[in-house]
DNA sequence: TGCTATAACTAACATTTGTTACCAGTTAGT
DNA sequence: ACTAACTGGTAACAAATGTTAGTTATAGCA
């Protein structure tokens, strides 16, 4: 029927994938439906396929922009030249504040990256692996440099992803404290339970 | 057609139940068809009925059986006469030996209870919240006795219990190591980062 | 041997699902 | 003013979903 009231200065696609992180985020990306999506746009089911070839191109744009941007950020990081405690501290950081001000698709990304099909599936995979794989190596250099603890670099690996996804409590719970009073204490917690000394 | 097989000293309904957590943290809950389901035990789905009343029915008793075990774990904590960091400790390394020898369901009832519907879902939403508060009251018992660093309670509860849930990694890697390895690591990271000094 | 409870089957159901085909109105550029 | 590109709607589809009804065959016990 009538054209479109383009919202700010984002695309209606982009207004789409929005919605639908969301959706997924509270949901999940099976048990939320095309018309559910539909209803929050503000359009019918069939309308979104204008703008979006399926719904699992949605998934796929959701999960390798926030899969560029971390490892964009990481090759940064590398590049440094600090030592390995802080370079895990900008890690630590990074995925934080992208937790906290991106995060639906942050966080639908790293939930729900298994509703991929491949080749998109397998891509993922071998990215999150390499991801962690390169912050593991930072950490053994830190165990080298006896910067950091002596302990298994895999599972120090394990409990910092983990840890920051748990942020999603944080987003929900009623008196939060304020994003950097957040940052600092997972800080203190987490690059303090590394630390050697 | 035929009777049963009664596998080991385990009821039809246990082992159908069983091979719902497996599916259930493989593909999730939304994604796992009574279909699927009924393949993996065996059996055409309609039989499944004979055994379980409705699908739903799998998940609250997945959830209900964890929460009850991590409940009635926390009282007797609560109960013993320690330091604060040593009750933390305890329940930290309840929390891994859980994820590392009952991995299926309780990693399911932590990731999947978003799917049940009241009354059963508000019962599990203030059970989390309760149990939460607990270890927080924990932790802030110990930061007035100066066992614990001057942290925001309910920040260093959402680290600890995220943490633990990526244990699912540990799993899933091909050359681990072993699950007592694994705890002490994690004991030594978190505990670490929580004690004062 | 015959009775009863159990647990499997087949068939079918009403919904819900993702998606396509086709049409209509609006907007922008010529 | 005419056209083309967009973007919306309606109707419909085939497949998949959770579940029920009704039936049959087995196992254990009287």
């Amino acid at each position: 029927m009538a054209k479109i009231r383009q919202r700010k200065n984002s695309t209606r696609k982009e207004t789409i994938i929005e919605t639908a992180a969301r959706l997924f985020r509270e949901r999940g990306f099976s048990a939320t439906s095309m018309r559910d999506l539909a209803e929050q746009v503000g359009v019918e089911a069939a309308s979104l396929y204008n703008h979006i070839s399926s719904k699992a191109e949605i998934l796929q744009e959701l999960c390798f922009k926030v899969a560029n941007k971390f490892m964009s950020h990481i090759d940064k990081v590398d590049a440094a030249d600090t030592s390995a405690i802080k370079k895990i501290e900008a890690v630590l950081r990074f995925h934080i504040q992208q937790m906290v001000h991106h995060y639906e698709e942050v966080y639908v990304s790293d939930r729900e990256w298994k509703h991929l099909t491949d080749p998109y599936l397998s891509n993922i995979q071998t990215q999150r692996k390499v991801y962690r794989q390169r912050i593991a190596s930072i950490i053994e250099e830190g165990i080298r440099k006896n910067e950091i603890k002596k302990i298994d670099a895999p599972t120090a690996v394990l409990i910092m992803l983990h840890a920051v996804s748990g942020i999603e409590s944080w987003h929900r719970s009623k008196q939060k404290i304020t994003g950097e009073m957040l940052e600092e204490n997972m800080i203190t917690i987490l690059i303090g339970g590394l630390q050697n000394k």
